[in-house]
DNA sequence: CTAGGGTGTTACCGGTCTGTAACTTCTAGA
DNA sequence: TCTAGAAGTTACAGACCGGTAACACCCTAG
């Protein structure tokens, strides 16, 4: 029978919850196998008995990381159920939020750079999460009624990320710190037109 | 006696320049320093003797990039001299130029996703090379008369970084397709202030 | 011509990396 | 209680990494 507490979880969930963590901390190629399955209080075997290899360890923490930021989609909605305009202030204040508290950036784009090698199999998977969540605030613009849906959507998503890169080179006193004035100020502008 | 034609090139500058190549397609941690004297011509030996460390000669790449910057700005001026909006418009062709054609993002940003130790000694060095290049772009802005100077360099900074990272991740027909469409929109809607 | 510094060559050190084999131990379900 | 599969343990392979030692070479300045 189950633990009543969901204390004991399973050691893939394990596994792939500290990979995440690591790899978000000290990037891709700075953390090992090893240090991974230590700190998940388990060993080498046990990972690739759940993963063919580190590259599908990867993939599959990218997978889990796009599913975490749907559930930041699924609050908005259940937050400001119909309001688009007020889930697209609560998107740039959870941006803003993450800025602050992280430190570092954004899983994939870190991922990205790091694995260079184009024909990376992480590569693809990255593509596609990124374009989902593009395609996600499109429409979340174009439901708010704004005319130059896919403008404003893309000029957003290249703020934050560049904010987020910024963070890791200038500090968080450079340009980063001005993220939600602009992005507040962009919305405004797009509404105005 | 110099050799007239100038091909022979020093050793260490060799290196510094293979090196800086090869970190910028494939990352700091991507490529050795054997195959980086390998493909400067030269040897591990002769590496160690101009170079303290792998993290120094990392750092004088960084600095040979800021360099090469520098270049760009007095380009910009000796093209447009005293015309500071044509330079400022002038930056925004050079950056699109840059993002077309390269594919890989800036050296310095990547380097300080990949080096994601906080007391690397290359952090610094991104830091305040960064640092410089916001207050050249701030000053370059403030000079060609626009009231918001500091607000319009930190956001055509953050769009630039994004449109870079962006490139990385989701490709050249994402968001940074965009980004003379913003960058341009940006600088009328402050002149217009 | 000669001395010396810059360079090339080879071999090596200790460490870390991904990935695997063989075996033991644990645990859940019938 | 018995059993099958999941998980833990140890050891290892093979490759690569940054960095160093010792020595041979070449080329140029004097």
């Amino acid at each position: 029978m189950e633990d009543g507490t969901a204390e004991r979880i399973r050691p893939r969930d394990r596994i792939l919850e500290t990979a995440r963590d690591m790899f978000h901390k000290h990037g891709i190629k700075g953390v090992g196998v090893d240090a991974i399955t230590e700190a998940a209080g388990t060993n080498k075997m046990t990972l690739y008995r759940h993963f063919e290899s580190k590259d599908d360890l990867v993939i599959e923490c990218l997978r889990a990381t796009a599913c975490s930021a749907n559930a930041m989609w699924q609050k908005f909605e259940a937050e400001h159920p119909g309001d688009k305009l007020a889930q697209l202030h609560a998107w740039v204040r959870m941006a803003a939020d993450c800025l602050m508290m992280d430190g570092r950036g954004c899983d994939m784009a870190n991922a990205a750079i790091e694995l260079s090698e184009t024909d990376h199999p992480a590569r693809r998977v990255i593509k596609e999460l990124k374009q989902a969540q593009r395609d996600r605030l499109v429409g979340l613009c174009r439901d708010a009624g704004i005319g130059q849906a896919e403008l404003l959507a893309d000029t957003l998503s290249l703020l934050l990320e560049g904010a987020r890169v910024s963070l890791q080179s200038v500090g968080a006193e450079g340009p980063s710190a001005q993220f939600v004035r602009m992005a507040e100020g962009l919305i405004t502008s797009f509404r105005a037109r």
